[in-house]
RNA sequence: GCUCGGAUGGCGGAACUGGUAUACGCGUUCGACUUAAAAUCGAAUGGAGAAAUCCGUGCGGGUUCGAUUCCCGCUCCGAGCACCA
């Protein structure tokens, strides 16, 4: 073996992976854990894209940094496989969706095992797979129990062509992206989640997680916590209405009302003059779609007939019905204070609205303290078929039962037409027999058990339900008497680092939230599932545009492999791309740099490595043929031992700081190094042993030349100093000339300053004498300010 | 509009606590090897200038012995949220 051949080595070493199991993880208690995951990709139809790579990779140099450290690591796999692609080719096809995602999952698994993963296969999981879902219907019921998963009449977009709710982004200028119909705004029951519950907690230990910034004021920012109070508005005609303000001390300036159009109680406002006008208002401004409220944000409203009191004023002031008022928070009406509120004053000047400056006041007499916020419960019911189905059933009054724990899993059915029904119902409502479910039911009055006939609910669960808690199944997979191990999950969780680049609010909002109700419900003994979290950009296309099917500009990471680069050259090179935090454009040029350095690795190992016997010439000593073990004690060995431990120091710091394509640099600048000086056994394994995380089969295969280990090398501060240092003279601040001193002199500043305005290029600029000196010996540094 | 990022050679980027700006890689140029090319190896590479030196981190100010880094005011680019009272 004489050249560097990486479809070779890395074949050899992932059948030694496969078989030996290197990375299966188990619970050892006097062993510090560390349980490193990536957010489970979706496996599409597609297969694994660069992001995908650089997800998994980052995930993985970080396991084999831990675990040459010798922690007990955990790192698992898992797809999210529920979801609308799949079911969109079943409707277009007819092919079901566990096959297509069965085919997809298989494609995936391949691709990812071809990268080289420190990854535990055995405790592979997946969404769709019933002994997972099982759970997740598990946890719905749990949160059922404690009334935080419950039903409530919500306005939805709905198409009457095709039947369906449809989601904000598939309203395109009030018309059904699919039909072209125009939609509108439906009142429908839906499932939710009361995740506004934990509002507060989730706000309050956003500030304790070592996340990005940008994550956690993301997060802060949707939950939007405003602090006000409520105050109660008498109607003229005996009703009254309720508004939530942050502002009740400009109470004196409020010289009119608007409730939003959904606003509940507007029958009772409007009156025989107005209740057409205002009518027609409501529903043009129920069928505005979302972008039309964005783009077009020209004030509209009309007048609705009825009048409040103003409790400060004791003044009549009229009440309107606005679309900018929004139904869904605080109590759907306001007290205008065009004076204060820009969006008040527009309004006030376009309909000739009184507007008055008024004092501040204090406002205790009026109102009473009120915590608003913007987030909102979750809605959990979608009408589809290729989801987790909902472990509910309805009696004949239609009050839903929930399914005992005994019977789950309720098991998806397998159909043949997955179009959802005519009634908006997903495609479950036509499987008539696994429609009908007998439940027990305890009479209240004898306390007897019978069972009753009912109907399942067709609708299934949202996506994010079902990786809301997959990061605790991974540490008992294979459980089929809990969700996961009690035991387990104390050992393992909460996971230490967790690794996306999408999700920002969503996803991981909803993670937290379960972890504080199971922990609230004593299932789990943390109220932070994640301790750090990774978020990273996205990789784009050579022109820097996002890579896409249609654009024709996508790079696929197999064929990186295969074209002979290897995995090790794609794992380095998405590491060297830049910083992980931002999006990078991919440089096929750069790929074959990365190349080049691995190969220069290899030759610094392998390259000569039989006549490496005797000799010690200069001529061979370059491109690493000096005997791989000289003794330490000439020049160059002491520097090159410096040289190493400098660059072990560097490489370890930066991995800890994420700074992976920092990291990379110091490799090859190790490499030029030893390239040119030659190389000593000790800095050909250091070099293995740092190269691993990132390279691992080419890493191994240098590894086992040697015959030793992986375990992370360290470094010693004693040998980071070399005898000499060169002090920086500047001028005003300018550099102006270079000292070497010995180090021992680095502490003389006298003689340093002695020396320095010696130097013939600083005399010229101290003719005129100078002011003073400042010596800095952190930095090496002399200013000499003339 | 609000929030959070970012702007450094021909390009991707480095400079971690205010201390040698441009590490590392790509590209380019020259040289070695070769009949030749590829590969590989070596050297050079911010701009101006013969040189001394001067100018250079989006723009304009400021603080400092010293600013890519800190402060004030802008411009442009990206991401997220978006009439949240």
């Amino acid at each position: 073996m004489d050249r560097y051949e990486p479809l070779k080595i890395e074949q050899k070493w992932q059948k030694i992976w496969e078989q030996e199991k290197p990375y299966k993880a188990t619970e050892k208690p006097d062993v510090p854990k560390m349980f490193i995951a990536e957010m489970f990709p979706y496996p599409s139809g597609a297969g694994l894209h660069v992001g995908h790579v650089r997800n998994f990779t980052i995930v993985d140099v970080l396991t084999r940094f831990y675990e040459q450290q010798r922690f007990n690591v955990l790192r698992p796999f898992g797809y999210d496989t529920f979801g609308l692609p799949a079911e969109n080719y079943a409707i277009k096809t007819g092919t079901a969706p566990q096959e297509v995602t069965e085919q997809n999952t298989s494609n995936f698994r391949r691709q990812a095992k071809r990268l080289g993963l420190a990854i535990d296969w055995d405790r592979e999981l997946n969404t769709s797979d019933p002994n997972y879902y099982k759970w997740t219907q598990w946890c719905f019921l749990q949160l059922y129990k404690k009334g935080l998963a419950y039903q409530k009449e919500s306005y939805q977009w709905w198409c009457p062509e095709d039947q369906t709710v449809l989601a904000n982004e598939q309203v395109e200028n009030g018309k059904c992206w699919r039909c072209g119909h125009e939609v509108e705004k439906k009142k429908m029951k839906q499932w939710f989640f009361k995740i506004t519950e934990y509002a507060d907690e989730l706000l309050d230990e956003i500030d304790a997680l070592n996340w990005p910034d940008k994550i956690k004021t993301m997060q802060k920012n949707w939950i939007g916590k405003s602090v006000g109070a409520e105050i109660d508005f008498a109607l003229t005609g005996g009703r009254k209405i309720t508004v939530f303000t942050t502002r009740p001390d400009t109470i004196y300036g409020a010289t009119f009302m608007v409730v939003a159009p959904e606003y509940p109680g507007l029958d009772y406002l409007v009156n025989d003059d107005t209740r057409d006008e205002v009518m027609r208002y409501k529903s043009s401004a129920l069928l505005k779609s979302e972008v039309e409220r964005q783009e077009n944000k020209e004030k509209t409203g009309v007048f609705t007939g009825s009048y409040a009191i103003n409790p400060a004023t004791k003044e009549k002031i009229p009440i309107w019905v606005a679309d900018y008022v929004l139904s869904g928070y605080g109590t759907g009406a306001i007290m205008a204070v065009p004076a204060m509120d820009d969006r008040d004053r527009e309004f006030a000047e376009k309909f000739d609205l009184p507007i008055v400056e008024a004092d501040l006041c204090d406002f205790d007499q009026f109102g009473t303290p009120k915590t608003m916020y913007k987030m909102r419960d979750w809605l959990i019911s979608r009408q589809r078929y290729w989801g987790c189905p909902i472990p509910i059933a309805y009696d004949k009054e239609g009050n839903p039962h929930p399914i005992p724990e005994d019977q789950l899993p309720v098991l998806l059915p397998e159909i043949k037409d997955y179009q959802p029904d005519k009634s908006g119902r997903s495609a479950l409502a036509k499987a008539k027999d696994w429609l009908k479910v007998e439940i027990p039911v305890t009479d209240p009055k004898t306390g007897e058990t019978h069972l009753e006939e009912m109907t399942r609910e067709t609708d299934t669960l949202d996506g994010y339900a079902c990786s809301s808690w997959y990061l605790w199944r991974y540490t008992s997979p294979h459980d089929d008497k809990a969700a996961w191990d009690e035991k387990a999950v104390a050992y393992w969780a909460p996971t230490d680092i967790y690794v996306g680049a999408d999700h920002a609010v969503a996803h991981l909002l909803y993670v937290r939230f379960w972890c504080k109700f199971f922990a609230d419900e004593g299932y789990l003994p943390f109220r932070e599932p994640i301790k750090k979290l990774i978020y990273h950009g996205y990789i784009n296309a050579p022109d820097g545009k996002k890579m896409s099917k249609s654009k024709g500009n996508v790079i696929d990471p197999l064929d990186v492999i295969d074209e002979g680069y290897g995995a090790d050259t794609l794992r380095t090179y998405e590491m060297f791309i830049g910083p992980i935090e931002f999006d990078a454009s991919w440089d096929p040029r750069s790929v074959g740099g990365v190349y080049r350095f691995l190969n220069r690795c290899w030759n610094l190992c392998f390259s000569g490595k039989s006549e490496a016997a005797e000799t010690t010439s200069s001529e061979d000593r370059k491109l690493g043929r000096a005997p791989l073990s000289v003794s330490e004690e000439d020049g160059r060995d002491v520097a090159l031992r410096s040289l190493r431990n400098r660059t072990i120091k560097k490489v370890t710091e930066d991995i800890y700081r994420c700074s992976f394509n920092t990291a990379v640099s110091a490799l090859m600048e190790y490499v030029n190094e030893l390239y040119k000086t030659g190389a000593t056994k000790d800095d050909l394994i250091a070099l293995a042993k740092l190269l691993k995380p990132f390279a691992p089969h080419l890493a191994s295969e240098m590894l086992e030349n040697f015959s030793v280990d992986d375990e992370w090398p360290k470094w010693d501060d004693k040998y980071l100093i070399s005898d000499t240092v060169e002090i920086v003279v500047q001028v005003n601040g300018k550099l102006r000339a270079k000292l070497t001193i010995d180090q021992d002199d680095l502490k003389d500043e006298e003689k340093i300053t002695k020396l320095a305005l010696e130097d013939e290029k600083i005399k010229k600029f101290t003719e005129k004498g100078i002011k003073k000196t400042i010596f800095v010996a952190r930095a090496k540094l002399l200013n000499i300010v003339v």
